[in-house]
DNA sequence: TGAAAAAGGTAAAACGTTTTATGTATAATT
DNA sequence: AATTATACATAAAACGTTTTACCTTTTTCA
């Protein structure tokens, strides 16, 4: 069954699909369309459940009223309550979100990033990786709003909406010394974003404000793409070779992964041994013991995010770029 | 700066858009063009970074090679793991998803397909709700492929992929008696889907299998949008005044919260008191204890799912609707 | 009363593709 | 040499909207 177009409307109303098209598009009053024909018109579309094509909309305006939302792996928990907040928040606004993963790959970014060029999305959301600059300096050269989040590409003028990465790690470490601990590990991924180096050099800075050597063997950088395995055997045997009593993992996947460890090789959570996770997670709370954990402000970044995006998209003049670096707090457990 | 159009390729290799259309669409060879053009063609079209207008090729062809994905929570780790997995193997056929929340909330739904009906999705992957019905014979009075998963609706003749939840359901029950539980509670959701009430009937059925006395008292029905801490304040007091020795939760939120009651209530789980929670989690692993879980197969399901869309996809006729039910395994912990 | 303004409306171009029908020149066949 | 096939290519219609420019008729007001 064929759907209903825009011309059949406009026939069973005997008027023109101009004037269709002025009532659908709430410009009727503004182009003095008597209120009967208005009220015909209105009444038929209702009656047949007429809904405009949007495919056929987007060609001819050129806007599709989708943004895109391109982040790491949706089924990260960080990203999909972010993704469900945004998607919250556009959806009032009378925006639909379309999201995909990047798996970290840089081929899969771009492609998405095409992929959405060429659906004529509106915006962009994008937590970035390395080697997108260039994809993304189009998008902006293209008058396309876009906004970076969680992680950001310091070569690039956009806009930007996280966390104090670095406040929260230095807040961290310092609260691991407080404790009266001295050996120290940061197990981070070796990725190249400004918010992973950041932690490694807010972790380096509280040592050395603390007077206590860095001592390169506490840090394991995992391989950002490798499976959960190998990165199990590896923080393994960093437990077992050096003396450790406190441990920050740099994400939240991590810190899961070191939990199983600590679980399989009976390692016990306790006064010799702290652990502190990087984004919170149900995990951590129901952990016996509770595991402390470093808490982004999800609701705000999305809040941020989408009003940024929103008031990008409804302005005519191109508006400056914004870093907003949102405080995370430390949840002590 | 206007992006590249077909024009501009024929132009600009002094042939017919015909031509270049022809060539995009790997019809070149069949229509005759000889290999010089192509040759020519080609070369400009990647020299030029040209990439064809989806929007106007959807308005052409009607269809969109995007497969629209609505499901209750892509927030909730059960839908984001399967989203993942689906995206991925769509990705790999050349189709896009994309995907929404509903909510559990049938007007939100009934949006969603609209908005996806408007943009001209080629098929449905959703997890449905009651209520959802009509919408989702529309369209497949569209002769659009749809495949239900995870919930089925019962009065509808549709594909359909899931869990065997009756028999997983059973198995668990049967677990707690052959334990020599007696007094074994059922939380669910109060949600009108054949998924969760045959969860309520296979929990029954067990229960009267060996003769246990099914007691209205033992089982508590959540409203399923209720916010979280009336659902725990509901629990606690099924804990304080019902002597329970056993509990199955029949979704894997309803379990951590209930978890999270028994935490901060101080109530051990133990030979005296056995959890199994429904749906796998990390929670349910790091827990200490750590908590069983009836484990449905996802990778089967994204596959099941994935591979009868394709299917339906590139079938010129209507292919007979497939009831696919794969088994779902206890996990004990 | 006559000119200007307002009310009420529409035809047709444009957005960027795909596809059908059709064309011409050359090669092959009788 | 006349016919037929084939290689090579294109013009134009169609998809369903929005929007510009324009057209009548009626009202207003100097």
């Amino acid at each position: 069954m064929k759907s209903l177009s825009i011309k059949d409307i406009a026939v069973k109303a005997g008027v023109s699909i101009t004037t269709v098209s002025f009532i659908i598009n709430g410009k009727a009053r503004d182009k003095s369309i008597s209120e009967a024909v208005i009220k015909k018109v209105e009444k038929i579309i209702v009656e047949s459940g007429y809904k405009p094509n949007q495919i056929a909309r987007s060609l001819r305006t050129g806007n599709s009223n989708i943004i895109g939302l391109i982040v790491e792996d949706i089924s990260n928990s960080f990203f999909s309550r972010i993704a469900r907040l945004i998607e919250d928040k556009a959806y009032k606004k009378g925006y639909k979100i379309i999201y995909s993963s990047t798996e970290n790959r840089i081929e899969k970014a771009k492609e998405l990033i095409n992929m959405f060029k060429s659906r004529k999305v509106d915006g962009y959301i994008i937590s970035p990786i390395k080697g997108l600059e260039e994809d993304i300096q189009q998008l902006m050269a293209d008058n396309k709003p876009v906004i970076l989040f969680d992680r950001n590409l310091p070569d690039l003028d956009t806009n930007y909406v996280g966390a104090d990465h670095f406040k929260a790690t230095y807040h961290s470490i310092e609260h691991f010394i407080k404790q009266g601990k001295k050996k120290i590990s940061l197990i981070t991924i070796d990725i190249d974003v400004q918010q992973i180096t950041e932690r490694l050099a807010a972790y380096k800075k509280a040592l050395t404000d603390y007077d206590i050597p860095y001592d390169e063997k506490l840090v394991l950088k995992v391989h950002f793409n490798q499976n959960e395995n190998e990165t199990m055997v590896q923080m393994a045997k960093l437990f077992q070779t050096e003396e450790i009593d406190a441990v920050l993992f740099a994400t939240n996947y991590l810190a899961i992964s070191g939990l199983k460890v600590l679980k399989q090789t009976g390692k016990k959570i306790g006064d010799d041994f702290s652990v502190i996770a990087y984004d919170d997670h149900e995990v951590f709370e129901l952990h016996t013991p509770g595991i402390s954990a470093v808490q982004q402000p999800l609701e705000e970044i999305a809040e941020t995010v989408i009003q940024l995006i929103l008031s990008q998209l409804s302005s005519k003049t191109k508006l400056d770029n914004e870093h907003i670096i949102l405080p995370a707090k430390l949840i002590e457990r």
